[in-house]
Order: structure tokens, then sequence, then C-alpha cells
RNA sequence: GUCCUCGUAGUUCAGUCUGGAUAGAACACAGGUUUGCGGAACCUGUAACCGGGGUUCAAAUCCUCGCGGGGACGCCA
């Protein structure tokens, strides 16, 4: 409907672009178009235009009314077909109702988390994880054939650190103390400093038993990560280990190539440096350091070579990082650029503040996934059945984390988080559940529905919330903003809420009840395939 | 010091990209919903655009200067 007037209204008001807007409350119509612009270009004032445009305009199918008030021109759709054209798209689609197929089955390559093999996640690196998740599974919703990727850096200085801190039978559960002590040793002794370097010269170096120590503290740390993460439901397709592309000789072409640039120089301490100078980098002298004196790797030479190779599986490429690699990701795209090659697009998040102050691994002063995680479920456990009590926690978890939007800090409290009402995950499972109880108690029959009797207020709302679910997934899939959908969500329960406490389905008149019944259908199937794609259990009792 | 980013009720967030009608919620607080499809719910109330300047018919939204939070700025990753 809403191209419909889009398309009449370029036809009266001759303009190529026309912004159609809704209506701040639902009396002033469906959609409205605000006549300033053409007041501007026809220097005339815009409430006279309106109600000119009122009455010139003959009404089309699907339209009911056209009014002026004021300088806006407001649009009033047929409400009973409108209701029968989103609820038969809906009930019809089913699942795929909202995909607007944007992918066409293209390639898609995200990658996410990225943890760095040391501990525990805290809070921050979960929200990578748990963005990734949701986007992910956006971007599969709209038909890209989605793979995901998590980086495991499991080369250089502080795994060196922390591999000299493990021993053989380490348990993931030990690593993070293991580091907090060995970084705290290492600001009191140089000597170890020495010894953590030659560790990673010896294993930069190909000797097979350092090779082995690393493996076995990188495999101890990623097997807990990967445990901790699968249990709130967020999985990888592939695990790209740093090493190999120091093991394979590519960072050493790589220097090659990069040479061919003139940008290459071995500065005064004989580390291998790229100037890049030009590419309008906010710091105080534009150098990419990319060898250690000893020519032994730094990250960002791995990681140029990780990107090229990941860069050539698809064309479609995401990578989230934290906003602490804002420069960072800038001078990577600049290197990568001066080789000629694409850089991935890239979503960053700003970090969860704790209201306590912030997050510090060395202070003690943070909070682990993990332990988020069990403090939630012990407190689901006390309204729900164990099986249960899993999914409404994470849930809460991850509404908690997916409402705000990734350029804002999150700001975390025990309290707010572990709250089960309001504008929580749990709530939007709640009402979930509630639709799932009427149709559980109903039985369907191929009647002709009667769409018109949809005319209570709370039911129209419903209605036109439910139509514009493809618009917001559209949104959040292609600018990678799962909060939108959220909020979206939250939005539509509240609604859905208010016509459950205001209307009866199961005993209402036959006819009104077979349509109400359609109605809960409807947001029951919008409300699962959106949890879905927030990462959230939809669940049928609770 | 320089650059990036955020600043909306007591608290936590939408809204800012693409400027338009009375700035929308949640928590907290005060009051209410007896025989109703699930009260993890619903209804009513109090309460906010950091400050100055600018652009515009119109600014929470754009520009600019402050102030405040977060992030970054050559052998960490």
């Amino acid at each position: 409907m809403q191209e419909k007037i889009i398309e009449l209204l370029k036809k009266y008001a001759n303009l190529k672009e026309i912004n159609l807007e809704i209506p701040p409350s639902p009396e002033l119509g469906d959609f409205a178009f605000p006549c300033f612009q053409l007041a501007k270009i026809q220097k005339k004032d815009p409430v006279e235009i309106s109600l000119a445009l009122s009455k010139e305009i003959k009404l089309i199918k699907g339209l009911e009314k056209i009014q002026a008030l004021g300088p806006y021109l407001n649009f009033f759709v047929d409400k009973s077909m409108n209701a029968e054209l989103i609820l038969k798209e809906i009930l019809t689609k089913k699942g795929k109702y909202g995909s607007r197929n944007l992918g066409k089955n293209k390639p898609f390559l995200v990658e996410h988390t990225s943890i760095n093999p040391n501990a525990s996640p805290h809070l921050g690196r979960a929200r990578n994880a748990i963005l990734g998740g949701s986007i992910s599974s956006l971007l599969k919703f709209q038909n890209y054939k989605v793979q995901t990727h998590y980086y495991v850096n499991d080369v250089g200085k502080q795994i060196a650190l922390l591999v000299l801190g493990c021993r053989k039978n380490t348990r993931f559960n030990q690593l993070l103390k293991i580091y907090i002590q060995m970084n705290k040793k290492l600001e009191a002794d140089k000597n170890l400093e020495r010894e953590v370097f030659g560790l990673l010269k010896k294993f930069e170096d190909g000797d097979k038993a350092t090779i082995k120590r690393f493996k076995n503290t990188v495999d101890i740390c990623i097997k807990g990560q990967k445990a901790i993460l699968k249990e709130l439901g967020i999985e990888y397709d592939l695990f790209d280990y740093e090493s190999k592309y120091l093991f394979n000789k590519q960072t050493n072409n790589l220097l090659e190539k990069l040479k061919s640039t003139k940008r290459l120089f071995e500065d005064e301490e004989s580390r291998f440096v790229l100037d890049q100078s030009g590419f309008n980098l906010a710091m105080k002298t534009p150098y990419l350091v990319l060898t250690r004196s000893d020519k032994t790797s730094l990250y960002p030479l791995r990681d140029i070579a990780y990107t090229i190779e990941k860069m050539k599986k698809a064309k479609n490429n995401l990578v989230i990082l934290g906003e602490d690699q804002k420069l960072y990701f800038q001078q990577l795209k600049a290197a990568l650029s001066l080789l000629n090659h694409p850089s991935p697009e890239v979503l960053h998040y700003s970090f969860v503040l704790l209201s306590t102050g912030k997050m510090s691994t060395r202070k003690g002063n943070l909070v682990l996934l993990e332990d988020f995680m069990k403090k939630a479920v012990k407190k689901a456990e006390k309204k729900s059945s164990k099986k249960i009590a899993k999914s409404v926690a994470y849930a809460a978890i991850k509404y908690s984390l997916l409402r705000v939007s990734n350029d804002k800090n999150v700001v975390f409290d025990w309290d707010q988080a572990l709250s089960f009402e309001g504008e929580t995950g749990p709530y939007l499972q709640y009402t979930y559940a509630r639709s799932y109880s009427i149709l559980r108690k109903s039985k369907f029959k191929n009647n002709k529905i009667n769409f018109s009797l949809l005319r209570e207020p709370a039911e129209i709302e419903l209605i036109k919330k439910l139509g514009a679910f493809s618009e917001i997934i559209e949104k959040a899939s292609s600018k990678y903003q799962p909060h939108l959908l959220a909020n979206y969500l939250f939005l539509l329960c509240q609604n859905f809420n208010e016509f459950y406490h205001k209307y009866s389905v199961l005993k209402a008149e036959k006819e009104v009840k077979e349509a109400r019944l359609i109605l809960v259908k409807a947001v029951n199937q919008v409300l699962k395939t959106g949890l879905k794609l927030l990462g959230i259990n939809p669940i049928e009792k609770m």
C-alpha cells in the first residue's frame, strides 16, 4: 500500500522523491505526506497545498480516505483489506515471512567473537559473540549463504606468557588466574620478558616441542570458550588459526609484496615498518610496524595475510570488532588497499561498562560470561522447570546485550540484567507462550474469515505492526543492527498484551473469534521468527 | 595534546543515518486491575533531549565551540 501511495503522490505532486511518513497517532491516518518541500518549490503555503491535493487526488483501491490536516496530507487505508493482505501473507509464508531475499543465495562470510585464547570470556567479548550470532541469523534469513569464522590468535607475546604459566594438566577455569599472575610477574621481572620472547622465537622458528606446548594451551582455552558459547547457542563454521599464516610462509611472501609498494622500510631498530601516510590516519606518525627487531612477525602482518585469504572466499565479508580496534582496522584497510586488495566491512561495538566503573581484568573488576549465565539460570530455576530455566536465563542475557545500539556502551547492572520483567527477553518469551496457549486451546477450521471484524484500535495497531516486520528485518540485516529487531519485538509484545487484556479471543462470538484467532496465529508466527533471529528460544510453556 | 565515538526522566534504553504534528518505553516511585484465553501481565500518575552559538519555515536529529563518559594514538593483539 505504501508503494501505491508513493506512486500516487509522484503523479499529483510532480516530485521524484516522496518522503512518506507515519503519523504520530492512528487518528491521523496510516501514512502522511508533509507538504513543506512542495511549499518551497511552488512558493505557496503548505496548508493550502495539502488542502488542494486532498481534493485533487482520487481514491484508489485499498485507500479509504485522504485528509488534509494543516501542512500534512494524511492517508487512511482500508483496514479490513489491509488486515487480510498482511495476515494472509504471514500465514502462507510462515517462517519465511519477513525475508526479502536480499542474499539470493550469495555467500557471506562473517567473522566474529575471535576472543584471544587466554581466558574465559567476559561480558565485553560476549557482546561480540551475541551480536555476531544474531547478525549471522539475520543474514541467513535473507538467504545469504553465511559462513561464520572465528579467528584464533594463537601467536604472540600474550600467548607465550600464558604458555609459560601453564602445565599439561591445567584446566580451563584456572587460565584467568594464571594469566593475571603472569602479567603481574612480567611487570616486576625483566628476565621473564626475555624468556617470553625466547619462547616465542622458538615457536616461530618451528621448534616442535614448543609448538606442541602452545597448541596444548590454546586447545584448552578454545575448547572452554567454545563450550560456553555453544551453551548459549552460538556456533562457528570455521576456526582460523593465526599461526597458519606464519608457518605457511605467507607472512614472508607478504613482506616481499609490500616491498614493491616502496613504503616498506627497515627502521633504526631494524623492524619492518609500513609507511601509511596519505591515508588520513589519526596518529602521530602513520606507521604500521610489521615485525620485531628479530624479524619475528607482529599481529598486523599475520592479520593482513589472513584477511586477504578471507576476502577471497566471499565478496560479502563482515568482521565484528570492539571499538578499541577502530584505528587499527583503518590501518589494516590501508595496508590492504596498498596491495590492491579489498577489505571486509566492519561493525564496531562499544564496551560493556560496570556500574562500579570500567571492566579491568587485572583489578578483578570484571564479569565473566559463565558467571552471568550461572546466576541467571539459578534465578530462572526458582520460577520454572530446569529445562526451561536455561532458555529463559539466556534470553535475558541476550536481550540485555542486543537491545542497545552497537555504538553505545552497555552499562551492566546485576539487578537489571537479572530482571525478567519489563523490557526483557523473558517478557518476549512469556508473550509468545501466551499466544501459543490460546492457539493450543482452539481448533482451526478452513472457514472464510471476515477480516472487517478486526476493527478495534488495539487490533488495528497490532496488524500494522505485523505489516512492518519485513522492513525492520531489512534494516536490521543490512545495517547489522539487531537492536532494531529487539526493540520492535518488544513493542509488538506490548501491543499484543494490550489486546490480550482488552479482548477475549476464545470467548468471543464465533466469527470474531475466528478472525482473532488468525490474528493471534500471525503474532505467534512473527514472534517465533523474530525471537529466533535474536538467538532467543521461543518456548511454548513457561 | 590529537583523533574517533557517545551524552534523552532518579536509573537503563528507543528515536539521530534520511530534520517535520503532543520526544516513546522499561526499571524505580505513587495508585489501581475480584468471579476472564497464563499476573514473568495490564491500566493510571509524577518525571527527560548536557551547555552556548549557528543553519532552517521547522533541530533530540545537521554544523560549530565548550563540558562530561568511552576508545585509540610504533616491537600488545
